[in-house]
DNA sequence: CTGAAAGCGCTTACAG
DNA sequence: CTGAAAGCGCTTACAG
């Protein structure tokens, strides 16, 4: 490379100002058509780069948004994140993804990062037990905060998530009307609002139905597939012997079946598993997963626009905005053999 | 929030001048102790926040380094960028990245947005159809390039993949030494360097063991799931009647697994499955998936290493460099039934 | 060991 | 419709 090409050099090869150059490189209607088509053409034959640094720094606007979640290869947050991409790239701003791994530390670190580049907004499920300081941080530096899958006590930001306990009991429920009166609750953990809503739900369902709740019949643990996997050996030792699961998610709900299976016993027909998020190979799975739709793509969007819309002066998204769950009933359970 | 704190606030709270604070702050032996002791107190107390763009624009580096894959969520690339947030996380590099899904354009815009930010290199898996004016351009405006997954025809970069021909045909191999003769070929396109290699890996394990190649076995399609799940019913209806199936990667593997499950047969014994990458979940389906290591986090780890050292100054990195696959022999193949 | 001053490459009033 | 000039917040020679 020769030389770096700035808006200077374009002005000076075509006799003109850098504040002209500037605005018709924008588009500004004050720039006659024929002088911002000569810039334009010559910018495009220099090979100019927009150094978005230098308009950054005297703007304080950076067209950067972060996004900090749990696990970004986790399919649920995948899903979530798909959408969010999409509304943004449609609104030319840049995204920066991190994963806090529900490190306090490690998503502090990333939002004093988002800071120090100037980012325009951030997009968090935030890491188990985030103290409101650090929301605080990010707010008291003009970074509005958009919180996505989780809430935080105490904390009234906008918050787009699935509706947990409502949710949770629509499995529940179904599985009652299947017949079913010993049902386990397998994966999650009390420590997110997540966790604590959907355990809730599922014993609320029980008690509706007079159905003894009996904690011993929840297995706690990660949201993962390994972990439904190994899950399936307690399960499938517990003297209550339940004859139906319902799974915190689908991950954890397609690694039990396949624990199941690998037992001997079919997934389905033995044994009833339902799965909460229905993600994409929640239909592809054998037997395919009945699940409860969470809304991934609508609480991406939402979240997304929301964000745009405050970055361009909007306030009314604040409070929490609760998706709808929907149950999915396929071929992983069915009635209580008698 | 009051009035933003800047270098020369802190300078004045404390009678010194903006240089002697910025030296402090980066840690340089030329400011005495305690003087670096108060500003660093000061400016914890005032909450002070490095503006990294106006840094940056001063040094023209970024601590941004870019990353760019066709899918973040596919698991396969998932495992590739855990490895590369590690690395470069130790060395405080912010990381951004982005899909570019194979649109040659949408690939083309995240570089500019690299160029326009500053970022110091990229990481890319390059979609189908890159030109190599497009590394050009990076290069050409000092953003070093590092390829990962993929290669470029006619374009040395320094480049960390599997070696795709071997590994197939580790694959292949195997199940020819289990008896099978009839072996379909599931998955992949001949677009990506990695798709011609795969095939030609089937192809000359197959004509080494004098069994006829017959081009109506290779049933190619996308790398997921679901296109595995689809391509069951091809698959079950091909006149030759294969007994086993190389596939793509493990997702292909795990969704024809469904599908041939589905149809009540049962993968492992009736059919002979390998995956290919040995994802996390290879292990843990049901029947526990035969597949060839890919060493995902290796090219990770070596391709964000290579990244820093050429920063570095460093020139060695040049080249390819190839993983060597491993074979890794579960449950879903077994010797051909007679 | 510390300070005064220039400059990175933009954009934005302001003037004409 | 276009230009001259200041300034965004840092860092880096250079001087002392």
């Amino acid at each position: 490379m020769a030389q770096k090409i700035k808006l200077s050099t374009i002005a000076e090869s075509l006799g003109l100002s850098t504040a002209t150059v500037s605005l018709a490189l924008r588009d500004s209607p004050l720039v006659a058509d024929n002088t911002r088509e000569k810039i334009k053409e010559r910018a495009q034959a220099l090979g100019y780069i927009y150094n978005r640094r230098a308009a950054s720094l005297r703007t304080s606007r950076s067209g950067i948004v972060g996004v900090v979640v749990h696990d970004i290869m986790n399919p649920f947050y995948a899903e979530i994140l798909r959408a969010i991409e999409s509304e943004l790239d449609r609104n030319r701003q840049t995204f920066i993804l991190s994963n806090h791994y529900d490190s306090v530390e490690k998503q502090r670190n990333f939002l004093e990062t988002l800071l120090q580049l100037g980012a325009d907004g951030v997009i968090m499920s935030p890491a188990i037990g985030t103290p409101p300081d650090d929301i605080r941080l990010a707010e008291d530096n003009n970074m509005p905060v958009i919180l996505i899958a989780r809430s935080i006590e105490n904390v009234t930001l906008p918050t787009y998530r699935g509706d947990d306990a409502y949710g949770i009991a629509l499995a529940t429920n179904h599985l009652i009307s299947l017949g079913h009166r010993c049902i386990a609750m397998i994966g999650g953990t009390d420590q997110t609002s997540t966790g604590r809503h959907r355990y809730a739900g599922y014993v609320e369902a029980l008690e509706k139905a007079n159905i003894e709740v009996d904690p011993k019949l929840r297995i706690p643990g990660p949201r993962t597939k390994r972990a439904g996997f190994e899950a399936a050996v307690n399960f499938l030792s517990l003297p209550q012997k339940p004859t139906a699961a319902v799974c915190w998610n689908d991950l954890v709900a397609i690694g039990l079946m396949s624990g199941i299976a690998r037992a001997g016993l079919v997934p389905g027909k033995d044994i009833s598993v339902t799965g909460y998020d229905d993600l994409e190979e929640a239909s592809i799975a054998t037997p395919a997963l009945t699940t409860v739709w969470n809304g991934q793509s609508e609480v991406g969007r939402m979240a997304a626009r929301a964000l745009l819309d405050k970055l361009n002066g909007s306030t009314d998204a604040d409070g929490l905005h609760l998706i709808r769950p929907e149950m999915r009933i396929r071929q992983s359970t069915s009635p209580l053999k008698s």
